[in-house]
DNA sequence: TTAATAATTAACAATTTGTTAATTAAAATA
DNA sequence: TATTTTAATTAACAAATTGTTAATTATTAA
């Protein structure tokens, strides 16, 4: 027989310090735009995946010496007891960017001892999707002396905090992965839309055959069954927002497509 | 200026009680295997998904009574600071099952405040793939009164500790995604095998048209990008087991098949 | 008026599907 | 021994989808 008769009096006595606990539970965001480069009128802009990143300010609040400070990092902070790493991401980008409302994903848990010098210091990463027009109105937060978007490319000659070199590389791994399996690419769309737009945006991160080939995309796409051609009264909708010809604007449905390996085009 | 000139004297100063910190971090695990049943000789075997689960004890070693006692929940346990959630998964798995050296994969974070009783407790889950020989030797660990195989509609019918069933629905959903979309059919299969024992497997779990008609199935599997047919000798090699005629073997190859929603068959 | 451009359609051979039926080899049965 | 049964495998063929190249359609710009 136990020295507790019932679960409550076994629960008062439970000793979390037992075990050894975290020093810390945050949640990091990597936070991913396609901006437009227009090239010229009438003519498809060029797009361009871009990151967010905060520079690390090199003192505190009070005036103390930062963790990391001076490098650049994802934004990002602890989480409350009362909330989950995902609300904390909404919170946090929402205090961050001032946006809210978007698509956001919760992609790894990082926990590698020795990952922060300051203990053992678990993050939570995430990815969302923010439409460029939204991070105009982004500001500096308390710890970050700067903000900036960059290439992916660039971000490889950053100096990063923390071991979020890794992070955002599996960060941009499954913004890829989605952006192919999903239909995330609406995240960076408008409502409507048309092919050399969708074009654009899943070609700043695929890098398929079947998508660089114009010909072979274009005969597809309006095809496929999770976009719908737009119409207006009956009339097919069209627009010349980037050609001189009318081109069919398209919107997202809800069919939710499943793919897999073993029914694939190879 | 900062009160602190250098990072060491603001890391010797840094205060992790600054911050509410989590009760435990803990790692549970999905321990999924495929069962064969033979129907009859020169069957090929029925194969059905199994979930490992253990019925927590009513009382700990101490004799006290347990939180969740006597409810059926994943294995798992706390993670040690000086390991990951993924590690302790490792470690977890070999202390119950006495198996290692098998897929194991990483695939949510479960923080909801109030999942467990005892405080702010974080999960993390992963699904294992195990062999249903390798099982065999499955023994009870420290907290588990029984250790048991369930089908996945009877695990419905359990009363499940803490989140677990969440957890286990997720796990599903990841298992079937992964056999989708990934070649871990492998981990299910012996080295070698032949067609009916790769449709059985991904039958498990897959329910789709080109999966159920069989003829549509033989009819593309032998040019599948990732499996080879095997040759001994320059010979094709082929067995008897599942059948009076001989059936070539087959084995997975490097291959890393990448599919998308914009190629696929519909 | 003409050239240039991006979107769209057309055309057609090559390939891949969906489907049904035939063939094969060994075991079980009569 | 001859026949039937079974699961694997091949064959056959129409229908649909690809890969590819070329033509068509509105505009705008020259």
């Amino acid at each position: 027989m136990g020295k507790y008769n019932t679960e409550e009096e076994a629960l008062q006595n439970y000793d979390s310090k037992k075990y050894r606990t975290p020093d810390g539970y945050t949640s990091d965001i990597a936070i991913f735009t396609i901006i437009s480069e227009d090239m010229a009128p009438y003519k498809p802009p060029n797009k361009i995946l871009k990151l967010m990143l905060i520079q690390r300010a090199q003192t505190n609040a009070e005036g103390e010496l930062n963790i990391e400070g001076g490098k650049w990092a994802l934004p990002g902070g602890f989480i409350n007891e009362n909330e989950t790493a995902y609300e904390a991401a909404v919170r946090e980008l929402q205090e961050e960017t001032g946006v809210e409302g978007l698509k956001i994903k919760h992609f790894g848990t990082y926990d590698k001892p020795g990952r922060d010098k300051r203990g053992w210091i678990i993050s939570n990463a995430h990815y969302a999707i923010v439409q460029e027009s939204k991070l105009a109105k982004r500001k500096a937060a308390d710890d970050a002396a700067k903000v900036e978007l960059f290439d992916l490319h660039e971000v490889e000659k950053l100096k990063l905090a923390f071991d979020h070199e890794d992070i955002i590389n599996d960060a941009i791994w499954n913004i890829k992965k989605d952006m192919a399996l999903t239909t995330i690419a609406k995240d960076f769309l408008p409502k409507e839309f048309v092919l050399s737009e969708l074009r654009g945006v899943l070609s700043t991160v695929l890098d398929e055959p079947w998508l660089k080939i114009e010909s072979q995309f274009y005969r597809k796409a309006p095809s496929l069954p999770f976009i719908d051609k737009v119409t207006l009264n009956g009339e097919l909708k069209k627009t010349n927002k980037y050609s001189k010809k009318e081109a069919q604007l398209y919107q997202f449905n809800d069919y939710q497509p499943f793919v897999s390996i073993y029914n694939a085009n190879y």
